[in-house]
DNA sequence: CATCTCACG
DNA sequence: ACGTACGTGAGATGT
């Protein structure tokens, strides 16, 4: 049967614009939405092989939408240039390839679609709509598919009636009703306020249709009921708005829409133009050429096969003979926390062949040659998150070694921000054969299961096997990137340095936390019956919403500051309420108590291991968008320090061994030492290379005082000041955290900037480069892309903006411990030092220490954490140690 | 599952 | 005029 798609052609390339990273040509053209545009409509042209094709598009500002709401799409954010520059360039695109597209003045692309969907199911075609946008579901019917773009959009979620019915419940033309009720923000459909998703999809299936909804309110009760009530007429507009007209005038016959091929001699030469090597080479236009494969059906984009072996005591010897040329593994498990995992089963890769072992199999006996390639660190790991891999193994009794390449620690580095970090995600990226995803596969949440050997192992061993092709993509673009070094010398040995230090865990005084729970428990008592007796009422303390009510309703105190969905309560609002009603010094030691009770007595117990009666953390290294570190299950890295109760937490961390100390070191002033070296200001570096005390120097140059006139609140300013240069200062900002306005705070900027000229070049620098180039880097090189950093929208320009003047001062104080850490870890073991590194704190290490090594240690950490890299200014860092956490301060 | 609040650097 | 300080993780509530 023919076959017609239909491309949404500015939904589509609307997202793969944010969906790539920044690209462009060596004459400075803008690429990456065509690339990503192209890439998908290829994937699918090879997939679908389609009979007719057609690309449509919106034409013009005013669409017959506007006649009856002038505000549709109001309020949208303006096209970025770098997209739109790229419409034009799409369009003489698939003029190249021979593909048809077509706008018509007055409609929308949707319009277009519709109609052509329509027509084309009357005349007996199969149809494909592909498009973002789920309002486009409603034209789905038994011949008509909708395929929706997801996670970026190299993939797509095909819809028919069964699925919209299995996901929704709802007739493909109940989405329009769908749409009336909850409304539309990118498009500026109103909806009904209060109604979000899961309630109009539960009015839907009780009452069918809008107009069936507002018939019948008086069925309904309470807020939900008053706002069907009263914006019954937005939900009639919102619904009209949202249908699809699928009656729109197009004078086209379908034989200009067919598709047999590309036409090979323009097409050709506008890939070269845009340099889009890989889709060449891909359409196998690079090469010998005139093969007549070159139509684009070519290849086929199934999924990939594999040689799978499910290993036994048998075929264990076929494996061990092939050891030496396992090219990637993968493990797989259950569980976010991979201290905890379930060990599900491993797969090891040839170049050619898989073998599957299941968890039995690879604790038995016979397999001990292949637990001792696992162990041996000569043989060289590839594969996806090696961490957690060794993590998992090492909980399972099998230890694992020698992690060479690890793909999910390179994608990282090649893009921080990408919030997909799937393996799928990154075989789309490197246009592998699509990757079903583990959801798809094993199901998510309570549907989690394992399935047959066969369809797992398979699963698996395409894990591996994508995991084997995207290591030399990842090892050219790391180099490309110059960020080789970064990856081996430091990522890579660090990933290993982490597993170690999690491993080891950190021990915890059980009965020492219990303890203090209750302490914190007869504290919260007498506090809860206070606020209670004074509020003249029992309500729940630990809701905002009930809390803003006896406060501001009740109470008539003055309301400071406003959420989204009621009345703030925050710390800092209570603080400003404190001055009207004893209540709210009370709430505010509650909240206190409450916070350190349920975080940290009652989450850290929850996360004591029986079997070592310590927490182990899991440090990841592929979050954090600047380079740091996080951590969880539990998280270390928030552990209370700032007010005394809290600090008290700190004393329940212990050595683990009798009569060792816990020591700590911690780097002073970091980020303001990296902004002094980076920025090259003289006057920053001349404090720096005299110790002097930074904030005190600030209050000097800004008030321009000497040293004995500078009072705490000059201090303190400074302070302030500082904190807001390290994060990309504003006006703004500074006058909430000085509780001052925003005119005097901007006075403040300007004399920083006048004392610190160096600063202030260095920020405008950096700004102008990041617009320049898409992208900050650290000293060694790491990078974070800052796709908004030319935005014409005031707030994502100005947040890309101050990310871009703290990125490289964050990124490089992390870069910096990094380095530390692996330095300490050699000399750790080149000493035969006892000594052990637990946890790493941003700009903080903390070890447990025999006796006999605490001096030598005391000078050794502080050491090498201060020669870790060579700046203009010198690093410092200050050591202390005592019998717990709290005492090494 | 989103929102609010709060712990840390 | 615009209206946020940078980077994280976790617990509790309420829809």
């Amino acid at each position: 049967m023919d076959k017609l798609i239909l491309i949404d052609g500015n939904s589509v390339i609307y997202r793969a614009f944010f969906a790539m990273p920044p690209l462009t040509n060596s004459s400075g053209l803008h690429t990456n939405a065509v690339y990503g545009f192209t890439n998908m409509m290829l994937r699918l042209i090879q997939e679908q092989k389609p009979t007719h094709l057609l690309v449509a598009f919106d034409a013009g500002k005013q669409t017959f939408r506007h006649e009856g709401y002038q505000e549709y799409k109001g309020g949208r954010e303006k096209t970025p240039p770098e997209l739109s520059e790229q419409f034009p360039l799409l369009r003489e695109l698939l003029e190249s390839f021979g593909i048809s597209w077509f706008e018509l003045a007055g409609y929308e692309a949707d319009d277009i679609i519709g109609t052509l969907s329509r027509l084309g199911e009357e005349s007996g075609l199969e149809v494909l709509v592909v498009t973002g946008d789920k309002d486009m579901l409603q034209v789905v019917s038994d011949k008509v598919t909708v395929a929706l773009t997801r996670k970026g959009i190299s993939e797509v979620e095909p819809y028919g009636p069964k699925e919209i019915e299995e996901k929704y419940g709802l007739t493909p033309l109940q989405i329009i009703d769908l749409k009336g009720l909850m409304g539309d923000a990118s498009d500026n459909i109103p909806g009904v306020p209060g109604i979000g998703e899961k309630t109009a999809l539960k009015l839907l299936h009780q009452f069918g249709s809008v107009e069936e909804v507002l018939a019948r309110t008086d069925e309904l009760k309470g807020k939900m009921k008053e706002n069907l009530v009263n914006h019954a007429e937005d939900a009639v507009m919102s619904k009209r708005l949202a249908t699809i007209h699928r009656e729109v005038p197009i004078d086209r016959a379908w034989d200009t829409m067919t598709f047999n091929g590309f036409k090979e001699e323009t097409a050709v030469p506008m890939l070269r133009k845009l340099e889009f090597k890989s889709l060449l080479e891909r359409l196998n236009f690079s090469g010998s050429e005139g093969d007549g494969q070159a139509d684009g059906t070519a290849a086929e984009a199934s999924q990939v096969q594999v040689d799978v072996t499910i290993v036994e005591s048998a075929s264990l010897k076929e494996l061990e003979a092939v050891l030496p040329e396992i090219a990637g593994l993968h493990v797989e498990s259950r569980g976010d926390n991979p201290h905890q995992a379930e060990l599900l089963g491993m797969v090891l890769s040839t170049k050619e062949r898989h073998f599957f072992l299941q968890p039995e199999v690879l604790k038995s006996e016979e397999a001990e040659a292949v637990r001792a390639w696992l162990a041996d660190e000569q043989a060289p790991k590839r594969g996806y998150d090696l961490h957690r891999a060794d993590l998992t193994l090492f909980w399972h009794g099998i230890p694992f070694a020698g992690a060479e390449f690890d793909i999910q620690l390179a994608a990282y580095l090649l893009d921080p921000t990408e919030s997909d970090q799937t393996l799928s995600a990154l075989s789309a990226k490197y246009n592998l054969a699509p990757l079903p995803s583990d959801d798809e596969v094993l199901g998510k949440g309570a549907k989690f299961k394992v399935p047959d050997l066969e369809i797992f192992s398979t699963h698996l061993a395409r894990k591996s096997a994508a995991a084997i092709s995207i290591v030399p993509e990842q090892r050219a673009a790391l180099e490309q990137n110059e960020m080789h070094k970064l990856f081996y010398e430091l990522e890579m040995p660090l990933s290993r340095i982490l597993a170690d230090m999690e491993k080891q865990g950190v021990a915890v005084d059980r009965e020492s936390l219990m303890q203090l729970g209750q302490e914190f428990e007869a504290q919260i008592a007498k506090l809860v019956s206070q606020i209670y007796e004074i509020a003249g009422i029992e309500f729940n303390l630990n809701s905002p919403k009930q809390l803003g009510e006896i406060l501001f309703d009740k109470l008539g105190l003055p309301v400071i500051k406003k959420t989204k969905t009621g009345y703030s309560t925050d710390a800092e609002v209570l603080e400003k309420l404190a001055p009207y009603h004893e209540i709210v010094q009370y709430i505010l030691e509650y909240r206190q108590l409450a916070k350190l009770q349920s975080t940290y007595v009652e989450g850290l117990l929850k996360e004591i291991r029986s079997e070592t009666g310590k927490v182990h953390t899991y440090f990841r290294q592929t979050i954090a968008a600047t380079g740091r570190l996080s951590s969880q299950f539990p998280n270390l890295q928030n552990i209370p320090i700032r007010m005394e109760e809290g600090r008290k937490i700190r004393k329940v961390f212990v050595p683990s061994e009798e009569g060792w100390y816990i020591l700590g070191a911690d780097y002073s002033q970091i980020e303001l030492r990296v902004l002094a070296h980076i920025s090259g200001d003289k006057g920053l570096q001349e404090a720096f290379l005299h110790d002097m005390d930074i904030h005190t120097k600030t209050a000097m140059d800004v008030f321009r005082v000497s040293s004995d006139q500078v009072d705490a609140n000059m201090r303190r300013s400074a302070k302030a000041v500082n904190f807001g240069i390290v994060y990309g200062i504003s006006d703004y900002g500074l006058s909430q955290n000085l509780n001052i306005t925003r005119k005097e705070a901007a006075r403040f900027i300007d004399q920083y900037f006048d004392a610190f000229q160096g600063v202030r070049k260095y920020m405008d620098d950096i700004v102008r480069d990041a617009k320049r180039d898409g992208y900050v880097k650290t000293l060694l090189e790491r990078r974070r892309y800052l796709p908004e950093i030319n935005a014409s929208n005031f707030n994502l320009r100005s947040f890309a903006e101050r990310t871009a003047m703290n990125t490289p001062i964050q990124g490089t104080a992390a870069d910096i411990i990094k380095l530390a850490m692996v330095l300490m870890d050699t000399a750790l073991s080149s000493h035969g030092l006892k000594s052990r590194m637990l946890l790493q704190v941003h700009d903080e290490l903390v070890f447990e220490v025999p006796p006999e090594e605490l001096e030598l240690m005391s000078k050794l950490v502080p050491e090498t954490m201060e020669k870790a890299l060579k700046l203009s200014v010198p690093l410092k860092a200050e050591v202390s140690s005592g019998w717990n956490w709290y005492e090494a301060k």
